[in-house]
DNA sequence: CATGAATGAGTATTCATTCAT
DNA sequence: AATGAATGAATACTCATTCAT
């Protein structure tokens, strides 16, 4: 019994080295610059070691798409226990924005849109987990607002795809353009200033 | 003189189509995955007569990529001809999608994009000469509105990112990740509620 | 004892689920592309006991070719029970026909002239051990029939060599190169025409 | 006109020192174990130029297996020249053992046997091309014998096969197992004596 | 000026064999 | 004695770019 305990935390262990080591070197160098070599020489193990645990390149990067909606979504609690939704609204920009840019996601949207000429499955899929997921969670959020009545009753998933967008072209879209983006020192004020168009048209 | 003329004639011509195949295949398979043997053949010539164009695959990209932003940009006459503010937005917004959609500027942006990690100052001149001047293209097409008094007094600069990310939001960004993307049937509603949401604020 | 003789059990069931398995891989794949992995598989063991019991591939490869020999030969009775020449050596061709085609020798034959270039001594081996063991079989054979008067005195040893090509040329030298190769309706004409060639020399 | 005359001169010059070096690579490791980079060195070419002219190894050795097949036959004049049905079954028999054992023959073919499992096509085209062309030559030869009356009429194709196979016994088939054979120093002794058992029922 | 044959560097994947438990 | 995860060496094929004519 130790023997299969012990061989299941090796291979766990080798599972998560290549796992940080597959999704820097996809954020790096998107899917089809990566190469499998390198990727198990950061992790330290031999590539036959690498096909063992993930059949293809394919299904590696599948994984890190995958590893990379984990946790992720706003905090459903932010909307009960805001005061206010000028508030809710400036939380949930600022959880959005942090996960997008503390996780690499901005570097792994920009290889899944590469990839997406040639194998179009992989974009899609990201579209459906990722992108659409989010946008859900965002509706539920502001469906709270709404029963609080610190929204007006309206369209929330029609709103969302509008504070979505407002937020998302002045971070996220030129990060796709640029892999030095950093965030612009009047961030608050961009987001600040998006939640008052927001609240114009949907402030109870 | 007569020779020379002949000489520049054939050579604009052969730089002609050789551009066409290249938008063509850039299009379709993005740039790594586009091969310079294929342009070539696309468009007739050798390899050879290729490079003696464009000095590299990344020149010739280059060159596509400039092509493709001339003739973009909304006609600011129909800011100053529309009746109201919600005309002139909805136009706008409608020109702006046609462009994209119709000269293959998604599958460029999506090429450009790919190339980001890799060759950093294609996505920045992409950009520079492209997002960043449309936007400004539309700013001066919203301060029109202002001086018309069709729209309150405002940081035309701000409220310009925030009609452009509500409409890309819905259209462009999933074409990002899917090449088959189709205009949904209800675009029409969602550039009025984009209209709207940005009339209850700026609205005159 | 009780111990012992449980684990030899054991071992030579294991030992010859291995052989089993082993024996339909190298005939279905050859030796080359007949995969270690997939024979332990097949045996339902794991590789490291497949390495026990055989230190490498190619002894176990020699280990089955060796298996293959065993029960093959000419019951030399039946040279002395036939009642004509012709009957003895038609029984003798079908028999050998039987067995090559019935025990997978044919295909047995192909993996090991397969390895002939890079394993030399294995291809030797099977010449002398398979090939010409069976010559001499069939020389015994024929040394009956003269000593019957059933057959000419003359070399045996050549012409033991003589009909095995003849009733060779027809059935296994094709079955080399085509591994669907089947019978063919007229074998047993065949066999009769090579007999009587055989006759018209060397019958008394 | 010199330029395409010249391009022509040169690839074919390459083509030839491929042939030659995939020729004795696939005779002395087989198909499988032949490597591409390898011929490519030996040819003095990069690989890719080797796959310029050679679309896959496939290919490259079909061309080989096709090359072989050229040039070989039994001269059918030797039939009609002969003085004696002896001397012109001699004759057949060393010219055949002389193509089988001077280019290289005997090597092609255990390649071929090698990949018989795997790609069953390559295995019956030579079968085709080449082991039923040369039955196929050798009753074309057997016939011209009985038209001149120095063999019984009989069936040819029967007894081109049974002479074939005589011969093939104690050269051909001995070097399918063993690279390293060796023309036996009695080569003329075991000739003669298969062409005695033919005559003895075919002869007139 | 145009050609196209030649280059060589780069990469995903497989498999016989070993070794720590 | 048995396991199965890990190894590392080996290999076909592609493509941007150059150069002799």
């Amino acid at each position: 019994m130790g023997l299969e305990g012990y061989r299941r935390r090796v291979s766990e262990s080798k599972r998560k080295s290549i796992m940080e080591a597959a999704g820097a070197e996809f954020q790096d160098n998107g899917f089809t610059h990566a190469a499998m070599a390198e990727i198990a020489r950061k992790a330290d193990v031999s590539t036959a070691t690498l096909y063992k645990h993930f059949g293809s390149k394919e299904e590696l990067f599948s994984s890190i798409i995958e590893a990379s909606y984990a946790g992720i979504g706003i905090p459903q609690s932010a909307a009960a226990e805001a005061k206010s939704a000028k508030e809710a609204l400036t939380i949930a920009a600022n959880d959005y924005l942090n996960q997008q840019f503390g996780s690499g996601i901005n570097a792994l949207m920009r290889a899944v849109i590469s990839e997406t000429s040639g194998v179009p499955e992989v974009g899609k899929d990201f579209l459906k987990r990722g992108v659409h997921q989010r946008t859900k969670d965002l509706v539920a959020y502001l469906d709270q607002l709404v029963e609080r009545n610190l929204l007006k009753p309206h369209d929330t998933k029609a709103s969302a795809l509008q504070f979505g967008g407002m937020v998302k072209e002045s971070f996220v879209w030129p990060a796709m353009f640029d892999p030095n983006f950093k965030m612009p020192s009047n961030k608050d004020a961009i987001i600040e200033n998006a939640v008052e168009t927001f609240l114009a048209r949907y402030g109870a």
